[in-house]
RNA sequence: GGGCGCUUAGCUCAGCUGGUUCAGAGCGUCUGCCUUACAAGCAGAGGGUCGGGGGUUCGAAUCCCUCAGCGCCCACCA
């Protein structure tokens, strides 16, 4: 692909580092405009993103332009959200980091010191289970090997296919400080947690205890609520007969009539209970049955034994009001070790625990049946072999909600009693809810911020173990001694004696000042074999990136904390964001983040989640190869308002890829004008005045949407302010006739202006606005758009005024124009246009005339009024445009006779406000003087209407 | 079962504490233009009783109630 500017100055940046650039780049000056036109006489009609993104990049990098130092400046802090370290860039990758690239130009602009740092995240599920697969497509299985085997292999694996996705973050023109990248086990991060949970322990927030935990059965480890998913799900919902253990005698039974509503089973083969249950694979595991005692249907239920159906075992009917009486038949099996509610009934209850579930939830040795069989197999046959002998009542289909692991989205969790770490989160919600609830941390959009507080008001603890081995070593250390477990003898240890330490060192001192008998045994230590949750590393990133934890108030962290805005997905707010401003808080003392900007979900146009099965999830980099890393970067930022999905269409790309062509030919406009040693004349003056006072209020406007977030809107008003007012009017409104030269004091004010738009947008477009801008200004080597501060004043006084005046010229050329389509006149034929009465906008006739291409505008009195035209109004002045032959007096008088009753009926709608006496009494002033104006406006309009109606009609 | 949010032009959305002819923007559509910066472009046009109903008010897209539809989050009904 050509290169226009390859052959024009761009070598010259790599070809002669530090040489001044060539004359063809400056403001002004004769020999810049030969060269300019002989340079334009090279360019395309077409910009091309390909050579010029790399070089720019190059460019960026090499000149340290992206990297931070503490300074005596106001810091702008980020860190990315970290991307799975082996993983590869996603839409929604791009679209998120696209927004922080965005703010972080910005504010770098703005002079502010700002430091974007990039990372990766370790990943702890996800890629063990990459890793996993991976050997055993190799034909070895994890548990051959040893803890420090395996861990090499995923060493392996991360290096080998870690980091690509932050080189494809340059592709996109993130501009990270590319120095301080960081991975969340890197020693640094490693450390900070390790320190982390040790403090935390001895704080006595974190401990270790048996619970029921989500199991994942194929990552075989637990996890925590937040990483389990519930889907909606068509199951079925098994009766099952439990029989009553032993007989029943007449007289027994004929305590419970079916007249005070006991519902009484029974068949040739006795009385029985009958239990509705989704899971009937986990009889083996009941120990009880239970029934709610108010329950009227069950009460000859009571105190009596039942029989597990096929397992044969006898288990007590106990009762307990959490039974809901109106499910089912009001009897629930009692499965302990394989449901959190059965948990908390077999506690209270004191019921035994049956395991029956190996880890890969497999039946167990526990049970007395199908040894060895998948659950979901089991569940199948078990069914089958219930309904054969005669124990299954009825089957009914049902709707439950299922949980699935959120990183083996194919596997349902198990409810596992496990012995897991945990961390107490009382204590984090009390510090995390204030920030957010006070105001200190703002959440864009805001209604998160009622997510976020009911999550923290119905804290659980947070199980923090992972039985992985990829990731952070949980630094507990068991006591291995022969002492240990002989509670008989005064000096014994306790079994499963441990101690938490930052090192094994540590951990053996500490053991010895704990148990002193162990002082001069030769006792051994054994590290737990487990992992922490990969978000207990994520959730120190903000402090830990600075070395927070490990070095606090060093002069990285006291001067970049806390940062200013985090940029995530709504999906994450428990598992991260919440949890970075309890880690805060709580090693801070202060919230890690100033802003929030929770992204929308990318989906696709028709409004489905992206996803590889679906294969509607286009790849970043060829989107990028297509239309140019700014045109996909406009293309996302156009479909993204804060806070909500965006449907991503690709043609919103193409809309970015022709903005970028419609910025690329203003430059070869202006580069493409010679300069005429003229006096400037007053029409461009009065344009040039016009669009900076355009320029100053959509400037003003562009600021306020960044304050709010509003991305998407504030590139919308640059497109505008580019695209119509820039290229649509004043450069059409200077634009020399052909072959013509343009005097410098324009030239020059245009280009500045040009310079001032290119800065508005490099945010948003960052390659093609350096591209332009190393033409448009004079720079050295070295020096860049992406620092250069902003030059644009704030609205100033006489800028309303103008605005409005050109509104008013502007609808008077469109006025003209629309009569030139209906008409079907060519642009070149010259028009004459008369004013009746007094032209308000007299004073721009020049450029009214140039711009409607007109031979002159007439000031004429209404009986002057030319009778071969066509006219239109434009406040309350009229304007006719003369049409000689092309005269079609029929279509002249319906359009004014539409008119009139159109403003016929506004005016009846005012009149009638304004002949409202309690709207005159209660209305403010202004508003009541509003609309005598409408009123005296639209009778104005309609009395030259039907002036003119009368001249047509003669 | 709780909580939150949404419903405005064919599509995606903006309209903040009620009052500028307020019913908007971009895209798409239609019409006319290869006008020597750009057809990846230019000019112009059409298009919505603001989800339904009720209420408050001099005045409602905007506030309140209600109904309907959609979406999200949370929750132990097997």
């Amino acid at each position: 692909m050509q290169n226009p500017w390859k052959s024009v100055s761009l070598h010259l940046v790599e070809d002669r580092p530090g040489a001044d650039l060539p004359t063809c780049a400056r403001l002004t000056g004769l020999n810049a405009s030969i060269n300019k036109k002989h340079a334009n006489m090279k360019l395309a009609t077409t910009y091309s993103p390909t050579e010029a993104e790399g070089k720019w990049y190059r460019y960026w990098e090499e000149h340290g332009l992206f990297a931070s130092r503490p300074d005596g400046r106001e810091p702008y802090t980020v860190v990315i959200p970290p991307p799975n370290v082996t993983g590869v860039l996603h839409m929604g990758h791009m679209l998120n980091n696209t927004i922080q690239d965005i703010l972080v130009r910005r504010a770098r602009m703005e002079g502010k010191n700002a430091c974007w740092v990039p990372g990766t995240d370790h990943a702890s599920i996800a890629t063990e289970a990459k890793v996993v697969r991976k050997l055993a497509s190799e034909g070895i299985r994890k548990r051959d090997l040893t803890r420090e085997e395996f861990l090499k292999h995923a060493w392996g694996w991360t290096e080998e296919h870690g980091g690509i996705i932050l080189k494809q973050l340059r592709r996109l023109g993130a501009s990270c400080d590319w120095g301080r990248t960081a991975f969340t086990m890197d020693e640094a991060r490693s450390e900070s947690v390790i320190k982390v949970f040790v403090d935390l322990y001895n704080k006595g927030l974190i401990y270790r205890g048996l619970r029921m935990v989500n199991w994942d059965p194929k990552a075989l480890t637990a996890l925590s609520a937040e990483e389990v998913i519930y889907k909606e799900e068509r199951s079925k919902l098994y009766y099952l007969k439990y029989y009553v253990d032993g007989a029943i005698d007449a007289a027994d039974i004929a305590r419970f009539s079916e007249a005070d509503g006991n519902v009484i089973h029974r068949d040739e083969k006795g009385y029985y209970a009958v239990v509705a249950t989704t899971r009937p694979e986990t009889i083996m595991g009941d120990t009880a049955m239970c029934i709610n005692p108010k329950d009227a249907k069950n009460q000859w239920l009571r105190g009596r034994r039942v029989i597990v159906p096929l397992v044969g075992r006898s288990i007590p009917v106990i009762e307990d009001r959490y039974v809901d009486i109106e499910f089912g038949t009001g009897c629930l099996k009692v499965t302990p070790a394989h449901d959190t509610n059965d948990y908390m009934l077999g506690r209270t209850h004191d019921l035994e625990t049956i395991d029956i579930f190996n880890p890969d939830a497999t039946i167990s040795e526990a049970s007395p049946l199908y040894v060895g069989m998948e659950r979901f197999e089991c569940r199948k046959r078990i069914a089958q072999d219930l309904e054969a002998a005669g124990l299954m009542e009825r089957v009914e289909d049902y709707t439950n909600k299922v949980g699935y692991s959120e990183r083996n989205p194919d596997t349902a969790i198990e409810p596992r009693l496990s012995l897991q770490w945990f961390l107490r989160m009382q204590h984090f919600a009390d510090i995390a809810l204030p920030p957010v609830t006070e105001g200190e941390i703002n959440f864009y959009p805001a209604k998160y911020k009622t997510t976020y507080r009911n999550w923290l008001e119905n804290i659980q603890d947070w199980c923090i173990s992972r039985q992985l081995w990829w990731g952070h070593r949980i630094p507990a250390y068991y006591i291995e001694t022969p002492l240990a477990g002989r509670s008989q003898t005064a000096e014994a240890i306790p079994e499963d004696a441990f101690v938490v330490a930052e090192s094994e060192a540590e951990a053996r001192q500490l053991a010895v000042e704990k148990f002193p008998q162990l002082a001069d045994t030769d006792f051994g230590l054994r590290q737990d074999e487990d992992a922490l949750d990969t978000w207990f590393s994520s959730w120190l990133w903000p402090v830990s990136l600075f070395d927070g934890i490990r070095n606090p108030g060093n002069s990285e962290i006291s001067y970049y904390y806390p940062t200013s805005v985090l940029v995530t997905a709504p999906d994450i707010i428990f598992f991260w964001v919440a949890r970075m401003i309890m880690a805060g808080e709580e090693y801070m003392d202060k919230y890690p983040f100033r802003n929030v900007y929770f992204t929308g979900i990318v989906r696709d146009k028709l409004g489905r989640k992206m996803s590889k099965s679906l294969g509607n999830s286009p790849d970043p980099l060829e989107l990028i190869d297509r239309f140019g890393a700014d045109g996909v970067r406009m293309g996302m930022m156009l479909c993204a308002p804060a806070g909500n999905d965006i449907l991503f269409d690709e043609g919103l790309c193409e809309q970015g890829r022709n903005f970028c062509n419609k910025i690329w030919n203003c430059f070869r406009l202006i580069e493409g004008w010679e300069v005429a040693d003229a006096l400037q004349p007053q029409s461009n003056m009065q344009a040039l005045e016009w669009f900076g006072a355009q320029l100053r209020r959509s400037a003003a406007e562009i600021a306020d949407l960044f304050s709010k977030y509003r991305l998407s809107e504030a590139l919308m008003e640059i497109y505008r302010l580019l695209t119509d007012e820039f290229s649509g009017w004043l450069l059409e409104m200077v634009k020399p006739a052909y072959g013509a030269p343009i005097d410098a004091a324009t030239l020059t004010r245009v280009k500045d202006y040009f310079n001032d738009l290119l800065h508005l947008l490099h945010p948003f477009m960052p390659f093609i606005t350096e591209e332009l801008w190393q033409h448009i200004a004079e720079r050295t080597e070295g020096e860049s758009l992406m620092v250069d501060a902003q030059t644009i004043p704030a609205p100033q006084p006489g800028d309303e005024a103008m605005l409005d005046d050109f509104a008013t010229v502007k609808a008077v050329v469109q006025g003209v124009r629309a009569v030139r389509n209906a008409k079907n006149i060519a642009k070149k034929e010259m028009l004459e246009l008369q004013v009746t009465g007094t032209d308000p906008v007299a004073a721009y006739a020049g450029i009214i005339a140039k711009m409607a291409n007109l031979k002159g505008i007439e000031a004429v009195e209404a009986q002057a009024k030319a009778a071969d035209a066509s006219s239109f109004m434009v406040g309350t002045t009229e304007y006719a445009v003369l049409l000689g032959n092309l005269m079609d007096a029929a279509a002249e008088i319906e359009k004014a006779e539409a008119e009139i009753k159109h403003l016929e009926g506004f005016l009846a709608g005012v009149e009638k406000k304004l002949g409202n006496a309690r709207f005159v009494e209660n209305a403010p002033e202004a508003v009541v003087a509003l609309e005598r104006k409408k009123k005296s406006d639209a009778e104005t309009k309609i009395k030259a209407l039907r002036e003119r109606l009368s001249e047509l009609s003669k």
